[in-house]
DNA sequence: AATAACACCGATCAATAATCGGTTTTTGTG
DNA sequence: CACAAAAACCGATTATTGATCGGTGTTATT
């Protein structure tokens, strides 16, 4: 999936407020945007077509919500980029070595933190199957 | 940075070879795409543009060859992905709490020496300061 | 000099994001 | 209930980028 640039800020903007109806996000971007209120709602249409946004109406607006948290759409569209060069299931476990690089001590501290934590998960399911 | 399809292929494909010219790279394709070799050409000379290939001459045709390799293309993707959202230099950190829900044991373990062979360098690194 | 192999330029097409005008629908108010 | 305001909805336009190729110029080889 390919995100426009105004499409990240406006799902950037309805994870920090949780919900919004095109007026709250139009107005949200008067200062930093030109986009008119038509702009505005087109963008939270395509979103609702990605399944990425879900909506009720309440009075006559829609209210616009996240569907998907945002490290779990990061998480997927690593996922995707990973998958379009290495569809092997390790692909990404590979892709790690050359991000690790990059990691000081601290961060070292929490992924493998993180491992913990899953390799848990894992224990817990086998004992509950 | 975004990635056409073609793109991905023609990558994929002088990742395995090291290097070709166009003729080599419309010959592969010819059993699985109808891209005539100008097509080939165009997709080589854009890869060029964006700086994944070099090229040399040899002869009066050109040899091109990946400048990137395939772990640090899917590193340099994924970085993008997360800084769209988490500029913050923790985001990968972050993100990566998602993306381990997904990692059985043997790929936790991968992950483990990878941060520990991390941990060496940043050791190593220290002493030669 | 002729020819073949190739690069390079320019044009077109397709997909998709961004943009907005205009119309219809809904709703609250006098 | 009629009317005005608010919002959704529809359709058209523009911009960007990747895919596509024809045609032309360039170079090397014989």
């Amino acid at each position: 999936m390919n995100l426009g640039e105004l499409e990240k800020l406006v799902l950037q903007y309805l994870w920090e407020c949780e919900s919004g109806d095109v007026k709250q996000v139009h107005s949200h971007f008067k200062s930093t945007r030109t986009s008119s209120i038509n702009t505005i709602q087109s963008t939270l249409e395509r979103l609702y077509k990605k399944k990425l946004l879900s909506r009720v109406k309440t009075g006559h607006a829609y209210t616009y919500q996240p569907i998907v948290d945002k490290q779990d759409l990061i998480a997927k569209l690593i996922k995707s980029v990973t998958r379009d060069f290495e569809p092997d299931e390790n692909g990404l476990v590979a892709a790690f070595s050359s991000l690790s690089k990059e990691f000081n001590a601290t961060q070292l501290d929490k992924l493998e933190s993180m491992i913990e934590k899953q390799r848990q998960n894992l224990n817990q399911g086998e004992i509950n199957d």
